[in-house]
DNA sequence: GCCGTTTTCGGCCCGACTGTTTTCAGTCG
C-alpha cells in the first residue's frame, strides 16, 4: 500500500478539487491543497499521530486534523463522501485535461451532462460545445490535444508508484515459507519512466503457498487469474500485477526472460540459435539434444552465449549487445556513486521543510556535499528578494560542515526568460557557489527562439546546470521544442551540465536525450529537485534514468569529489 | 480552512498568458 501520508494527501487533494468544482471557497480549496502537500512531504507517518501531533504539521489545523483521524478510524471522511455523491468521478477526471480546470469542467457537466473524458470527446465531435459560453474553436482543439496527451500516458503509472508497490509485494512474498527468491522484473527492473504492469518473479519448489499469499494481499481488488505457476491481480488502485513462480534451478533464465525488453530478448535468442542453442524462460538448452545447459543465474546464461552480464537498464536493444560483444559496456553510475544533491529547495520558497531539516536529512543520506537552490525573484510567486537570498547564504555558511562534516553549497534555481536571460546581473550571481537555470514558462516559443534561449543560458558564465531541460511533465505537458543537438553542443563548449531531474513526473532529461547529449561530451547532474526531506530519496529514479542513458560516474558531476566539482563550477572563469 | 496576530477577524503567491470577449474569466506555474 502507498505510504499512509500519500493516501491522506491524495484524499485531501481530491477534496480540494471537489470544493473547486462545486464552486466552494477558493481559499478553502487552497488550504486543503496546501495541507495535502504538507502531509505528503511530512517525515513522520501520519497514521501514528494524534490530534495534537497532526496539528503540528504546517497548514494542518483542527478541522483537517480531525478529518485525518476520521479517515484512519473509519476508512473514509464524511465531508469528502458528501461531495463525491454530488459530483461523478468522471467530472473530476476532466480537470486532469491540461487547460481544462474546475470551472469549465462544472460548466460542461451542468450544461451538457458531460461526466467523463469519453463523453467530452463525443460532445466535441457532435458539435455540442458550440455556443456554450467560454468555449470556442481553440478551446476544443486544446481539449482534444490534452486528451491525446492524457491517453498517451494511458494506463501506465509513474515509476515510483509501481516501485513502492512492487517492493512491498516482494517483501511480503519473501516471508512466505518455501520462497527461495523473489524480485520484481520487467520494465520496473529496467527503470522505465512509466510502468504498465508489475512483473514479480519468485523461486520455490512448491508454488502453491506463494500463489495463495499473492492473491490474498490486502489491496487486491480482484484476481484476474490464479494458476499453478502464474497469477495476476488487479489492485484497488487499478494496477495489474503478475506473479510467476519458477523452480529454483531455472531462476537465471526466468529472470532474464521476464526482465525483457522484448527486443533485447529477441536479439539474445538469435545469438543462442546461432550457437545451436535454445533459450527460454526455463533455461538455455542444446537445440539438438534438448539437454539443459545452464539456467541458475543470469550471469551464466549470458556467459554461455559469449556475453558479459548486461545491466537491465541497458536491455533495450540500443547497442548494448554490440557493446557487450566488444567488451565495451559502460560501468554505469549507481546511487552509491552520488556524493551530493545539487538542486533542492527549502521553505524559503516553495519547499515544505526548513533549511536545517533539509540539510540534516541530506547528511543522513551520507552526502559529502549538498546544494540549496531556492527559486530566484523572477518567479514572482516565490517572493524572493536579494535580502532573503543573502540572509539564507549567511545561515548556510553557519551550518556548513556542522552535519557529519557535509559541505554546503549555496545556489539558486534561476528562471530562464524567453530571451535566455536570468534573474540577476553577473555581480550578484558571482556570490553563488552554483546556479541551476530552468525554463518555467513560455513553453511554446518557435523552435529557433527556444534554441537561442537555451544556448544563451548556457553561455552565461554563472549558469552551471540547466534544470529539467525540456520542462516536460509526463502525461501532462510535452517538452519544449528546441534543436537539442545545438543545445548539447553549447553545453559541451561552455562547461554547462544538463540535469537529469529525478522527480518521477519529470525524469528530464529522459534516457534518449541523455544518450544523444552524451555523444557531445556533455556532463550531467542527477538531482532530486526535492521540495521536502522525503523527496531526497527520489534520486534513485534519476539514477535509473541516467543508467538507461548509459551514464558512467565520470559523466555525472555530483559523483565527483568536491574539489573536482568546484573546478567544474568555475566554468573557466 | 489556516494563520497570526493588529488576539478573534482579515488576509491568504501574484502575475502572465490564452482565448474569449469586448473588458475579463479561467488556467497555470
Amino acid at each position: 500500500m502507498a505510504r499512509p501520508n500519500e493516501e491522506v494527501a491524495t484524499l485531501l487533494q481530491e477534496y480540494a478539487d471537489l470544493i473547486s468544482i462545486t464552486g466552494g471557497d477558493a481559499y478553502k480549496a487552497r488550504a486543503y491543497e496546501k495541507a495535502a502537500r504538507a502531509i505528503g512531504g511530512y517525515h513522520e507517518d501520519v497514521s501514528t499521530l494524534d490530534l495534537k501531533g497532526l496539528q503540528r504539521i504546517p497548514g494542518v489545523g483542527k478541522s483537517i486534523a480531525e478529518k485525518v483521524l476520521e479517515y484512519f478510524e473509519t476508512g473514509s471522511v464524511h465531508a469528502v463522501e458528501e461531495l463525491r455523491a454530488k459530483i461523478p468521478a468522471g467530472v473530476r477526471r476532466l480537470t486532469e485535461i491540461p487547460t481544462l480546470g474546475p470551472k469549465r469542467a462544472m460548466t460542461l457537466y451542468e450544461e451538457l451532462g458531460v461526466a467523463s473524458v469519453e463523453e467530452l470527446v463525443d460532445a466535441i465531435h457532435a458539435g455540442r460545445l458550440r455556443g456554450l459560453k467560454g468555449f470556442g474553436e481553440k478551446t476544443e482543439e486544446n481539449i482534444l490535444r490534452g486528451v491525446r496527451l492524457l491517453r498517451q500516458a494511458g494506463e501506465r503509472v509513474p515509476v515510483n508508484v509501481a516501485m513502492e508497490l512492487a517492493e512491498e509485494i516482494v517483501a511480503e512474498l519473501s516471508r512466505v515459507a518455501g520462497c527461495r527468491r523473489c524480485v520484481y522484473a520487467g520494465s520496473l527492473r529496467r527503470w522505465r519512466e512509466t510502468i504498465g504492469d508489475i512483473d514479480i518473479l519468485a523461486a520455490a519448489q512448491q508454488p502453491g503457498p506463494l500463489m495463495d499469499a499473492f492473491t490474498s494481499l490486502p489491496y487486491v481488488d480482484y484476481v484476474v487469474a490464479h494458476g499453478d505457476t502464474k497469477s495476476s491481480i488487479r489492485t484497488t488502485k487499478g494496477l495489474q500485477v503478475d506473479l510467476r513462480v519458477v523452480a529454483p534451478d531455472a531462476w537465471g533464465a526466468a529472470l532474464q526472460y521476464f526482465t525483457g525488453s522484448k527486443q533485447h530478448n529477441i536479439r539474445i535468442r538469435e545469438i543462442a540459435v546461432h550457437k545451436k542453442l535454445k533459450l527460454s524462460e526455463y533455461g538455455l538448452f542444446d537445440a539438438r539434444s534438448g539437454e539443459r545447459i545452464v539456467s541458475e543465474s543470469e550471469e551464466e546464461v549470458y556467459e554461455r552465449l559469449g556475453l558479459p552480464w548486461i545491466d537491465p537498464a541497458l536491455r533495450e536493444d540500443r547497442g548494448e549487445i554490440e557493446a557487450a560483444l566488444r567488451g565495451e559496456l559502460p560501468r554505469l553510475v549507481t546511487e552509491r556513486d552520488i556524493r551530493g544533491d545539487l538542486h533542492t529547495h527549502t521553505d524559503l520558497t516553495d519547499g515544505l521543510c526548513s533549511l536545517e531539516e533539509m540539510v540534516e536529512a541530506a547528511a543522513r543520506r551520507g552526502y559529502a556535499y549538498y546544494a540549496i537552490t531556492d527559486h530566484a525573484p523572477n518567479l514572482r510567486m516565490q517572493r524572493m528578494s536579494d535580502e532573503k537570498m543573502l540572509a539564507q547564504r549567511e545561515r548556510v555558511r553557519e551550518l556548513d560542515g556542522r552535519y557529519r562534516g557535509m559541505r554546503l553549497l549555496h545556489g539558486a534555481e534561476l528562471n530562464i526568460d524567453p530571451e535566455g536571460n536570468v534573474d540577476w546581473p553577473d555581480a550578484f550571481l558571482a556570490g553563488f557557489d552554483l546556479c541551476v537555470a530552468s525554463v518555467h514558462s513560455h513553453f511554446n516559443l518557435p523552435r529557433e527562439e527556444m534554441t537561442r534561449r537555451l544556448v544563451r543560458a548556457c553561455e552565461n558564465p554563472y549558469v552551471n546546470i540547466i534544470g529539467h531541460p525540456t520542462a516536460r511533465l509526463i502525461g501532462r505537458r510535452p517538452g519544449i521544442d528546441a534543436d537539442f543537438d545545438e543545445v548539447f553542443r553549447a553545453c559541451a563548449r561552455t562547461g554547462t551540465a544538463l540535469e537529469v531531474n529525478a522527480f518521477p513526473d519529470r525524469l528530464d532529461l529522459n534516457d534518449e536525450l541523455i544518450l544523444r547529449a552524451k555523444r557531445y561530451g556533455v556532463k550531467f547532474a542527477i538531482d532530486s529537485d526535492a521540495h521536502s526531506t522525503v523527496h531526497l530519496g527520489l534520486l534513485r529514479y534519476g539514477v535509473g534514468t541516467a543508467q538507461r542513458g548509459w551514464l558512467t560516474p565520470d559523466d555525472v558531476i555530483n559523483t565527483w569529489p568536491l574539489a573536482r566539482l568546484r573546478e567544474f563550477l568555475r566554468k573557466g572563469r
